[in-house]
DNA sequence: AGATGTGAATGGGTTCACAGCA
DNA sequence: TGCTGTGAACCCATTCACATCT
């Protein structure tokens, strides 16, 4: 079954929101309950959750454990994925401080900086490097993904060197839109454009 | 006219390469060029642009300044809206690093931490106080949104207290689901959702 | 000639409504 | 009874296609 963006975004969402239930002590689920948690209908949960195959009961709803399961095997990679940050900045910091692997097939395992200061340091389990040794340790460590959080001027260009050393996807914090050829997945994470959305909405 | 969530944020996004081109001496766009920007169509670009009324010339497509004053127009509040952030760690020293106002609109202007150490401190033009003046600080300033940037175990009922306090809409950087009442209007941004999506994604 | 503006067509995502089940 | 699973209906977003303009 192939998804679109939308669905696997509600997916890993109802799968962040189950874990936190089973950790509750929750065993049991139904899809209206699951939709109110992210504001959604009960059709789109069932409707959701006929596409990756699992099922519930009418009685019981969903199996809380089960559907983690289930949704972990549709949108978790097979293999683990290695992940790199660049940027040690308070934002490079921020995102390692959020990385209490909740996945354990995604691991942010090495960081990168040009500051001399902010190599050889390990956060999270994530050791830092200088930029130099970017390219070397990308192939070294299988490293497949990255999160881009250097300053505007440098993001185009760290951008290419990621792509040139054989990243498939970046998550990017730059507030710049890169160009990048169409086969690298990006997802832009602007964060004046996020509350400038708000402060449309609200209200 | 009224439009959607994604039409306002493919507005913000266009406002946001225009700036860029306008300062690197760029007047005039067609809808094909900045389509190609954000990996988007010609037919995509005009439609959003006739929702906000603005129109170009066949000639020489869309002047870059005049559009950007009219997505201004229907995209920003009339009034100035004062923004606040709660939590100085990492990720809200990010914040405030990245807020280089492009819309003089939304101003941050106070930030709050339970750490005495991080209060009394000023960053772009923020200033900082203990949390425990949360409430007369968002009223005196007449603050109607907030960025949540605090740990996980904090973010529920601190943004209780920005609602009670009288906050209209919450950019929420905590990794989790806040339960509020729907009149709230509330952007999630988990960095870990982000990057299992991309996972997924790419390649 | 080559762009825009836009009604109409298309396509995809969401919701409805109901059969089936425990 | 009150849930799930799902075909069908609906609705909104995108794209097409072409008249129009300079």
């Amino acid at each position: 079954m192939i998804v679109s963006e939308r669905v696997i975004q509600r997916l890993v969402l109802y799968r962040k929101i189950l874990q936190n239930l089973l950790t509750d002590g929750v065993t049991k689920i139904y899809s209206h309950a699951l939709g109110d948690f992210v504001d959604s209908t009960p059709a789109q949960v069932r409707r959701d959750i006929m596409n990756i195959g699992y099922k519930g009961t009418p009685v019981h709803g969903y199996d809380i454990s089960l559907l983690i399961s289930s949704i972990s095997d549709f949108v978790d990679p097979t293999q683990t994925r290695n992940v790199c940050i660049i940027g040690l900045g308070n934002l490079g910091k921020a995102i390692l401080d959020y990385c209490h692997a909740r996945n354990s097939k995604i691991n942010i395992i090495d960081a990168f900086d040009k500051d001399p200061s902010k190599t050889n340091i390990e956060i999270n389990g994530c050791k830092s490097y200088h930029i130099n040794e970017l390219e070397t340790k990308i192939e070294d460590d299988r490293i497949e993904l990255a999160i881009l959080s250097v300053p505007i001027s440098e993001a185009q260009a760290i951008a290419e060197r990621l792509i040139r050393a054989g990243i498939k996807g970046i998550l990017n914090y730059s507030p710049i839109e890169l160009r990048l050829p169409e086969y690298i997945y990006v997802e832009n994470r602007d964060m004046m454009l996020a509350l400038e959305k708000v402060a449309y909405f609200a209200k």
